[in-house]
RNA sequence: GCGCCUGUAGCUCAGUCGGAUAGAGCAUCUGCCUUCUAAGCAGAGGGUCGCAGGUUCGAAUCCUGCCAGGCGUACCA
């Protein structure tokens, strides 16, 4: 709605331009696309254009003075047909300011009320494929909190993109081989070995956390037996092969669990080990080097990624034979443009941000298009109770869980707070402040406002003993309180915002208009009550009550946080 | 050294393509429940937008240099 607000708006500064230019008012000139803007003082109107400071020197008029003509004349052309009722020349700066008819949000009202849950979305992806991949942790552990942050701020993507018009599929990356697995398998067949009585080092960088513990004792005390046989009559090899594999099959199980708790649902999970066995990274290390990109040196396989904007060269293939961890990520994302999805985006920890080059550069390498691979870098959060900084050492195996927050905080305070600032800041979560339930806990506060809307509508059953009336009937011209007009107004905004958020990755505007949203909305609640004596304000009130609440939970729906009834 | 991110009110942070007097929440102080949920509302105080230049009619925003913090800079993943 807002969008056909902006359009007509446009026209008639387009018009106005050339029936200056006709009059000799003004020079003819080309004109910028138009900017409205919504302007923060309430004495500015409801839409701001600076079109006349754009264009002042080439009109060779001062912006207040362009500004005077133009408005001069789009008011000769108000009618009750406009959809402005007012413009006005800022005497100051030269700003255009418009005033828009209360028809015109009492019609986008109405549109809202029609189409309730598609309110929100455009087609501005116009139906292209897009892959997230996030998480993509190794079976090695339970999730971090770092992997809750990038879970929520993937999936809430995810979610936008949808909205946008894009289709989405969300998948993880699973590292289920090499050194990490390796370091896996030895560390629970090192635990299973002290929990049979044995005296036994754990090197410090294998995985120290309790967890190795209870998978070897599951082990132990499940009499599990590789192919029939007990496990202390294997070579240590085969019972350390056999420890990993149960180890990482038990842990994937459960990050999988974690994942579905944490509201997220991967459409398709790739393994390294399956790229492996299908012969893809071979493939794509023949292919490299067919290209010339590759190099053999001190008996490693080297890809010469400085030529493609790495700051060196780096190891495909070590001297001893093992691929890195680069060779089979490059095979992965190859098959992933060979999906043919229009936009890949990888959402990864801030620690690995020196990786991008290099994965770029083999794309670009392989003679595909690094534009179109997205890598988003998102940043750590730091978890305090109150004021009390919590420890976060993963070597020691004393981080804080995904799991431990989703215990103490639930999952929509969690998801919540992870998306509410933006991806490309260091997060202080508060792990006391979400638990809270007042209103400086912002997720409670937009959720109150939900909540409270359905109170009124149970008021109002219980009261006339009537249901509610079908709000696409209304006749929404009472609402003309400056408070009613700030809340359509605030609801007309939000597929523009969701728009934006979608296209620019910036899921924290949601929360921001969520709780700009509800904030407007309490106030009014305060200021005007929705069931009066008058059954024709009171309905359109209803109705407006019923948009707020539809705007609300599906903003809160593309957070993957609830909007309850009653709290 | 080089690369990426960050620096805005006491604290946590918004600020879209450069636009009007830089905003919000918390914290502090003052009010509002016989009426739809006080998990709410109304109001007050609080700023050298890290520093210095530059571009521009106009800079928190763009450019350059510097300062501070975080992360990275593996034949680990």
């Amino acid at each position: 709605m807002l969008p056909e607000i902006n359009d007509r708006i446009s026209e008639l500064i387009g018009n106005a331009f050339r029936e200056a230019a006709a009059q000799n008012l003004l020079p003819p000139v080309s004109l910028p696309s138009v900017e409205l803007k919504i302007p923060r003082e309430k004495g500015h109107g409801d839409l701001a254009s600076n079109i006349a400071m754009k264009v002042a020197s080439r009109v060779k008029r001062s912006p207040v003075e362009t500004a005077k003509i133009i408005a001069s004349l789009i008011e000769k052309r108000i009618s009750r047909k406009t959809i402005i009722s007012r413009v006005e020349a800022d005497p100051r700066k030269g700003f255009l300011n418009f005033t828009v008819t209360p028809g015109a949000f009492h019609d986008a009202l109405r549109h809202l009320l029609r189409v309730p849950g598609h309110w929100g979305e455009s087609r501005a992806g116009e139906g292209e494929k897009v892959l997230l991949e996030f998480v993509s942790a190794n079976p090695t552990g339970p999730l971090t909190v770092a992997h809750g942050r990038q879970a929520a701020v993937g999936d809430v993507l995810a979610n936008l993109l949808a909205k946008a018009g894009y289709r989405v599929s969300r998948e993880y990356y699973l590292n289920d081989r090499g050194r990490q697995m390796k370091i896996l398998g030895e560390s629970v067949y090192l635990r299973w070995r002290e929990l049979r009585g044995e005296e036994v080092d754990l090197p410090a960088d294998y995985y120290q956390g309790d967890y190795i513990i209870g998978l070897a004792r599951r082990i132990l005390e499940g009499g599990l037996k590789p192919a029939g046989r007990e496990l202390s009559e294997l070579p240590p090899e085969e019972a350390i092969d056999y420890c990993g594999t149960f180890a990482s099959g038990a842990l994937l199980e459960m990050i999988k669990k974690e994942l579905r708790d944490f509201g997220v649902e991967m459409e398709t999970w790739v393994s390294e080990s399956e790229l492996v066995a299908e012969g893809r990274v071979t493939a794509v290390l023949r292919d490299l080097a067919a290209r010339g990109s590759t190099y053999e040196k001190d008996g490693a396989l080297w890809f010469r990624s400085s030529a493609y904007g790495d700051e060196k060269d780096r190891v495909l293939r070590k001297k001893n034979g093992d691929l890195t961890y680069i060779s089979s990520d490059i095979a992965y994302h190859r098959e992933k443009y060979g999906r043919g999805y229009s936009e890949m985006i990888d959402f990864w920890g801030p620690d690995h941000h020196g990786y991008i080059a290099r994965l770029k550069g083999a794309m670009k390498a392989l003679g595909l298009n690094p534009a179109r691979l997205d890598i988003i870098i998102v940043q750590l959060s730091t978890l305090y109770e109150g004021k009390k900084k919590l420890s976060m050492s993963t070597r020691m195996g004393e981080f804080i869980s995904l799991r431990q927050v989703l215990d103490k905080v639930g999952k929509d305070a969690a998801r919540y707070f992870f998306v509410r600032r933006r991806k490309e800041s260091h997060l202080d979560f508060d792990l006391e402040l979400a638990r809270k339930k007042t209103n400086d806990n912002p997720v409670y506060y937009v959720q109150y406002a939900h909540a409270r809307i359905n109170s009124i509508f149970k008021k109002f059953r219980a009261v006339t003993g009537r249901p509610l009336p079908d709000f696409t009937k209304i006749d929404l011209a009472c609402l003309s309180e400056p408070a009613e007009l700030e809340l359509i107004k605030k609801l007309v905004l939000f597929p523009g915002v969701v728009k934006t958020a979608a296209l620019t990755h910036q899921n924290h505007l949601i929360p921001a208009y969520l709780e700009e949203l509800a904030a407007i909305f309490h106030s009014y609640y305060n200021h005007c009550r929705v069931i009066t004596d008058d059954p024709d304000l009171t309905a359109a009130r209803l109705a407006l009550a019923r948009a707020t609440q539809l705007v609300i939970s599906e903003g809160l729906s593309i957070l993957g946080v609830s909007a309850p009834d009653s709290m």
